[in-house]
DNA sequence: GTACATTAAATGTAACTACATCCTTTTCAA
DNA sequence: TTGAAAAGGATGTAGTTACATTTAATGTAC
């Protein structure tokens, strides 16, 4: 079903206003399904999202600006996510040695092991509800850079 | 530049994954704008998607569940959005004639004035900011449905 | 008609976001 | 060296979302 028939709306001015509709309405379905699968193991999406960019770095430590600059959603206070990501024993946090402002923030131990069964659910949840080819995403991929650049 | 480039990640599986992280980074980058476009307006985004399926029904009133159900963002709280375009003066609530548990919501001259003026303000927006041509846009639209089919 | 299930919407609440402000440390110009 | 500006992060708060519960009206089986 077309996103016209989802939302019931008959007409577009073009095909672009009708892309940034589809845009949000598709990150709004993807969000709902990543919920789902992320709740069982206690975490929200930017909790997941923060978690992963720690991996990226470990065995480095990350800054909390470092966070803030690759976060998917900039909106979100990553301060705070990082204090419940602590609290769940998924992070730890240390003065940073050579500037005392910053705060280097490690992925624990769970926090990888947590990680990499949530990896699982991900790939097998992508093999079965995944609806586009290697070159189709390809394709999807270079229109996305292009709307924002 | 690139979604890689964009959030420092090297290495994406496939590039299904790819894709998915780009939507969600682009949707961001969507809202970012949309927020700064409406904020001068005195309105957040589901205030404005709201807006505008009542503009698409009237003179036809909408029902809360019609609201819901046509919403981009199911996640958020209808009946609450109503409470905040109706201290505005944007909508009006009349209690539904043949279904008293119902509630028939109309978009009242202020707010269609309010509307027409920001389709000026995203017309703008559009041709100035846009990127992508309307038989690229028609190959985004594909791809986004068929994620969701 | 009466009881029970269902539906439409509103409301209570805990958690989260958005944004401003604060505190501490660092930088840098005079 | 010292005082102002800037940077990194934490915190306060108002508003919003997520989700469960409540209230009221309708539908339905008996």
């Amino acid at each position: 079903m077309g996103i016209a028939e989802e939302i019931k709306q008959k007409k577009f001015k073009t095909e672009y206003s009708k892309a940034v509709v589809n845009l949000i309405y598709t990150n709004s379905w993807l969000h709902q399904t990543h919920v789902k699968l992320f709740k069982p193991f206690g975490l929200t999406t930017p909790q997941f999202n923060i978690l992963r960019i720690l991996r990226g770095q470990h065995p480095e430590p990350s800054t909390v600006n470092l966070l803030i600059d690759r976060m998917l959603d900039k909106s979100s206070n990553a301060s705070r996510i990082v204090d419940k990501l602590e609290e769940k024993g998924l992070v730890l946090r240390k003065q940073c040695g050579h500037d005392r402002r910053a705060v280097d923030v490690f992925i624990s131990k769970e926090g990888l092991d947590l990680l990499s069964q949530l990896d699982k659910e991900m790939e097998s949840w992508e093999k079965q509800s995944r609806k586009l080819s290697e070159e189709e995403s390809k394709v999807l991929n270079d229109l996305l850079d292009k709307i924002r650049s």
